[in-house]
DNA sequence: GGTAGACCTGGACGC
DNA sequence: GCGTCCAGGTCTACC
């Protein structure tokens, strides 16, 4: 299922049940709004629950929200066809996998992905947690419930606030620089979802942002639905390296060359492999 | 273009 | 409990 599809689930402000069976989120909108949305699998797709009485024009912003979250206007049928004859792909081809999960907007995504780098999962969690409960909006109806914080909002607060209170280290200038970017109108990160520029060009401007770098552009890159990088970190190194070539020291080229034949796939077909045989 | 060192934190380890 | 070392990507300065 796509919530599982990588640990976006396990951060804030997204929450779900240990068998997976709903995934919840805090979602702000555009009109300032701040709303507790529960998700759950259905007959025809997916329900929808929320917290509020909802405008014409707030229901049809919290659809797109869902849509894009889940990736639901997603096609992989051409990917399944090339899975079913992967041993270690097959599965994800019989059970419709693919989909990883996004944050409502690209500006969410980008700021954790910059604090998945260099640090460890654990330390993602808490970095991440901490900007949503000290800089995010609050539900009416519940203070414990907080949305991830907007641009502006990060970008109201000091980098030393960022760096001591948040606990960014040295993360803190590149996020609140993201942030700046973003709320002064200089960087629309969200033209970028449905952006028809190709692949090395859309990398080219992940790049340009400040935290990212091959690995993180790779990340969101799989996230704006273009699956022909790798996001090549120490674990990709130790995974391939134990699939292919006997544990021996690799680098990112060797991980690009053993997916190389998935073309335009290739990133989601290293994402969704299957490597518990591996080692 | 390639490389070395710095950045910051948490965890493991030794004392 | 304290100090030291290391892992984790990216940036910058330097060659």
């Amino acid at each position: 299922m796509v919530i599982r599809s990588h640990g976006w689930h396990q951060l804030a402000p997204f929450r779900c049940d240990d068998s997976f069976t709903w995934l919840a989120n805090t979602v702000r909108l555009s009109t300032g709004r701040i709303l507790d949305v529960v998700i759950q699998p259905a007959a025809e797709g997916v329900t929808v629950q929320v917290n509020h009485e909802l405008l014409a024009e707030e229901q049809a912003e919290l659809h797109a929200a869902v849509k894009w979250m889940l990736g639901l206007e997603m096609d992989f049928s051409s990917f399944y066809a090339l899975a079913r004859q992967e041993p270690k792909l097959q599965r994800l081809a019989e059970s419709a996998r693919g989909r990883i999960l996004r944050s409502p907007t690209l500006f969410e995504d980008v700021v954790k992905t910059i604090l998945t780098t260099n640090t460890i999962w654990s330390g993602t969690i808490r970095m991440n947690r901490a900007l949503v409960e000290l800089y995010g909006s609050a539900v009416d109806s519940d203070p414990t419930r907080r949305a991830f914080p907007a641009p502006e909002q990060i970008a109201g607060v000091d980098v030393d606030q960022l760096r001591k209170e948040a606990r960014l280290g040295y993360r803190a200038p590149y996020v609140l620089e993201l942030a700046q970017a973003v709320a002064d109108g200089r960087l629309d990160l969200e033209a970028l979802k449905d952006s028809e520029l190709p692949s090395p060009e859309l990398r080219k401007r992940l790049l340009g942002i400040k935290g990212v770098g091959n690995y993180a552009a790779a990340n969101l890159l799989m996230i704006l639905g273009h699956y022909d990088a790798i996001p090549v970190d120490s674990w990709a190194l130790k995974m391939v390296s134990q699939e292919w070539y006997n544990g021996a020291p690799i680098g990112p080229p060797e991980v690009e060359a053993a997916f190389e034949h998935w073309g335009v796939w290739k990133g989601l077909a290293y994402w969704m492999w299957d490597w518990s045989t591996s080692g």
